[in-house]
DNA sequence: CTGAAAGCGCTTACAG
DNA sequence: CTGAAAGCGCTTACAG
């Protein structure tokens, strides 16, 4: 059990605890440790297959090189990318992630940051949830959010994609294929990526002189499950039977949404377009396939990491806010109106 | 940056650091404090919020309350799934995970073992990839094997699905439904758990008297893209023209079959029954839907982790090995042939 | 060129 | 009923 410390090679090598760190950590040279004695270390730390225990390490430094991450759902698809691209990126610098889900439960959320806290994690990435501010400003530590951000709050760094832009694109797209009334299907959260998606949606209906009432928007409580879904969806579209098209908010949505339509028997693209905010691997192998518009999410985890080492290494205390295109993807369910 | 300790509440409350580990550990009565100090302190470390440091309490007894998990890809579906189901059950004792992604490459998986072996975590849930035994019986603390195991090695606890069961179960179904002509197409992978589902695919075809020959079994390299699996599964499909059905191994591989399927203006079900191994999303959503071999996830996440905890907590070493069954999922992809 | 010593924040065997 | 002290395995300011 007990493992190798750097006491039994000082002891081997017959010098003192001192200068094996001082070797172990490359800082011979600048101590001025003889090449002789540095070898002598470095052969007997290899051979012992010597790891630094990191609890220890991270006592005495308060480094701990671990992050902490976030997400809402780390079984969604979305945020198990992204959670894939910030653990290779992380691995780069030296850093390991703990993760956990919220489930965008500002409790659950809560319990989160403060057992990562005690845990002394270097840095957050951290998908909000509503009123987490507090908390999150009381961290003491590099934080990045993604996906959401507080808009009242500008001193948080994050890393977000463009959602207004996503939805008007969505949208203007859907008039440019001859769909005229459209509506959309969101969540009731209030929070600024949701309320973004929504303006987008408004705006673009707005300018190309479309009906934007009340009843063109459909917001549904984010914590049913999904047949609850399923059934709101569907009876929204029964008692709405002169749409010809939808954008959903999220994946999720879209996903249920394309249940939904084929359980009334209707043809997507043909009887109802749809487009949904973020790609999924159903969208791109539905038939028909179903248009979207794309998070980077290469990108987005490319970018969270970047801020982070950067705060970290450097100290410094940038606030980068990071907004990302999204990429709209034309697929069947715009493609097929009858006109 | 500092946080409290216990010095500043021993301070505050007049006691020495012992006194106010004991009544936080809540060893107050056993140690016989009295109740007007366990009271006092309790206050105090509630006033201050006080959180201990983990890594100091880590150093000190060796637990670091914390779980290694070792996925093949985090970002693949049933990996992601089981990886949300591990947080919350691992939460409910206490513990957290820290996760990485092998890619199912050896020398990654010896490098997160020892990342992971470092920083002193509890206990270890593995995907392992070939030739990763040694390693693991060296790790000296509980570990849980899943996904598939080391045939000849019995020492290691394993939650694992009843894979020759499950593609046993899948080809008897496509028999049924009077497939006659059925491949499988699978991995080079030599691991036990793709050699059990082919294991089963033989089997099943032999006790039907169907052929079971050598180009009735495609194998791909695992560690082609999308467009390769796509394209070597098209090439195969094209080749071999006189199939009627085919058995894929692994859900990332029916997800390229569907793609290579309709590539070929080939109906899925009709021309070509197919089964997968281990449902997704697509599978049900698809149209036509697509018949599967499911995993039961949340019965493997929980399973993982009552195993883990049980060796973590009573130190006892039963060696236990789980194989659950896989449930098949009739859906419209076998069931369209036109006899 | 090298080392003794302090200290990170805990827990626990020992003493009284 | 309570506390002083040692120690987990490191790093680093200080001394020589």
């Amino acid at each position: 059990m007990k493992g190798i410390s750097i006491k039994d090679i000082a002891q081997q090598a017959g010098v003192s605890p001192t200068t094996v760190s001082f070797v172990l950590n490359g800082k011979g040279k600048e101590k001025r440790i003889s090449e002789q004695v540095s070898k002598r270390i470095m052969k007997i730390a290899a051979k012992l297959k010597y790891k630094p225990n990191q609890l220890a390490r991270g006592l005495r430094t308060g480094k701990t090189k671990t992050i902490g991450l976030i997400v809402e759902d780390i079984a969604n698809s979305f945020f198990a990318n992204v959670a894939k691209v910030v653990e290779d990126e992380a691995d780069k610098y030296g850093y390991k992630v703990l993760f956990g889900s919220t489930e965008d439960n500002e409790e659950k959320a809560k319990g989160l940051l403060e057992v990562l806290r005690y845990r002394q994690v270097d840095g957050y990435i951290i998908t909000p949830t509503l009123n987490l501010d507090k908390e999150i400003a009381s961290l003491q530590k590099p934080v990045v959010l993604m996906d959401r951000y507080f808009p009242n709050v500008e001193d948080f760094n994050y890393v977000v994609v463009d959602n207004f832009q996503g939805a008007y694109t969505a949208v203007s797209h859907m008039v440019d294929q001859g769909y005229k009334k459209i509506a959309i299907i969101t969540t009731s959260s209030t929070q600024i990526q949701m309320q973004l998606r929504l303006d987008g949606f408004v705006q673009a209906l707005k300018e190309h002189d479309l009906p934007a009432g009340k009843n063109m928007i459909k917001r549904l409580a984010f914590d049913l499950d999904r047949p609850g879904f399923i059934q709101e969806i569907t009876k929204y579209l029964q008692h709405n039977t002169d749409l010809d098209a939808i954008f959903f908010a999220t994946n999720y949505l879209g996903i249920c949404g394309i249940e939904s339509i084929r359980g009334l028997k209707l043809q997507i693209g043909k009887d109802l377009g749809m487009v949904s905010f973020d790609d999924h691997d159903i969208f791109r192998l539905h038939s028909p396939s179903i248009t979207c518009v794309a998070q980077p999410v290469e990108e987005i985890g490319r970018r969270l990491i970047q801020l982070l080492i950067e705060e970290l290494d450097n100290n410094s205390v940038t606030r980068a806010h990071v907004v990302l295109p999204l990429e709209l993807r034309k697929r069947e369910s715009t493609m097929m109106r009858m006109k």
